[in-house]
DNA sequence: AAGTGGTCTAGACCACTGA
DNA sequence: CAGTGGTCTAGACCACTTT
């Protein structure tokens, strides 16, 4: 344990343990496929009892920084955006798979004022942007324009379109080390523009479905912003609350 | 404890404590104010340790059956739907109040089969339909459509309307002692009527956002079907992914 | 002061996974 | 088989709320 909170004994053991743990995890200490060290050695280190070392693996649960298996060990845990995404857009006619992402273009600018205040960016920082479709049964559902911050993607830009196939926050994962771990979208709906209803081939009058999302990396920091359009007759979403 | 899995030594004390607490819960042997018995008293009557009840108890708070108070009690949890709920059709123009919800009418009718369906009724079921709007500055910004069991609501159909006023859950508890704990929704949006562009006083080719809910008590049982329709172009909704 | 939940210890044994 | 997380015990002491 290092930096300031972590030897303030007003501050629970339990509590400490878990931002010195979040820490090294956000450093990068385990990968998402190494296992983390074993209770029984946390213990050791951090020279507790087991009972305190499990209660702040149960904290790390919840904040959805690991997954515990019997047997296997304690893995870092990454959101699964992709699977929760696909709730989105869903088609009336169920039962189909999700759809496929492809990325149209990359390029590099200068961020807007928007921009920079939503990703936390210093003025006049440089973003890359990502333009990108889904489509299902070869129809386009759905437009995403992505914008990330340059420091931490410049490899992006000596990528091909091709290298982003597939599920993107793998790549954010292998090419510039970023790990998504939670977002917050807004929904709203808005008239379509000229462009949009041929795009996504829309009905007359029918209105787009518009989530702007915002996804942040293990310490809780904006990392990408998304806007994500799509029609809205055949939209469905589904809302768990309690 | 006394019926079926709770004497299973295959399933943890953990469990199967947790299991009778859950159904002593619904069983209503607490109401929402007074408190649990304390853990000590808890670990004698299951004669187990402390650290098995807390580890029960933290499961409850888990599944939303409890929250706890340190030096006050543990008492029953109640959703908060209504909060969640004003989060929903949230105007542009932010920072005013929830819309008030007004009950227009209290009727009674057979129950149609997609209602005996969602709300898990036995055929030919009697349902109570409540009519509901929600105004914002005098404006209709909301229509609600509330389909009750009636076995378990059958005193809402001597009630007046007036005995509705106000948070309807609250209600629920109060006349029909129904606690509500968690909910579905699923969001959609379709053209509006002609009915509903004068109700909702809504732009031309301004379509609605419709939300079908499904509630649930304690026991996860369906109790409320409820289906409300608002303008889509102020609509927002803010969801949190992890 | 009495009563509540929160933290923590120092173990023991069980259930599951993988080599 | 060794190593992992899961369950459980029988306490002690602390922090907070209410009377």
């Amino acid at each position: 344990m290092s930096n300031k909170n972590n030897d303030d004994s007003r501050i629970s053991l339990r509590v400490r343990i878990g931002h010195d743990l979040k820490r090294r995890i956000r450093a990068g200490e385990w990968n998402a496929h190494t296992a983390l060290p074993p209770e029984r050695r946390l213990a050791e280190e951090y020279e507790v009892s087991l009972g305190t070392i499990r209660a702040v693996m149960s904290d790390l649960v919840d904040d959805n920084y690991v997954i515990r298996e019997q047997g296997r060990g304690t893995f870092i845990h990454r959101g699964k955006f992709d699977k929760s995404f696909s709730r989105f857009f869903r088609m009336n006619t169920d039962g189909l798979g999700a759809a496929d992402g492809h990325v149209l273009s990359i390029s590099s600018r200068q961020a807007t004022p928007d921009e920079t205040k939503k990703l936390d960016l210093d003025q006049e920082s440089l973003v890359v942007v990502l333009e990108r479709e889904r489509t299902l049964d070869g129809k386009v559902t759905i437009t995403e324009n992505i914008v990330l911050p340059r420091d931490r993607f410049q490899v992006f830009t000596t990528l091909s379109p091709r290298d982003l196939e597939g599920l993107l926050y793998e790549k954010y994962e292998a090419f510039a080390g970023v790990l998504i771990n939670s977002a917050t979208e807004v929904l709203s709906i808005r008239p379509a523009t000229q462009t949009e209803t041929t795009t996504l081939q829309l009905k007359a009058e029918e209105p787009v479905v518009v989530i702007e999302r915002i996804a942040q990396d293990l310490a809780g920091y904006p990392v990408e912003l998304r806007t994500s359009v799509g029609g809205s007759f055949n939209f469905k979403y589904r809302i768990e609350i309690s």
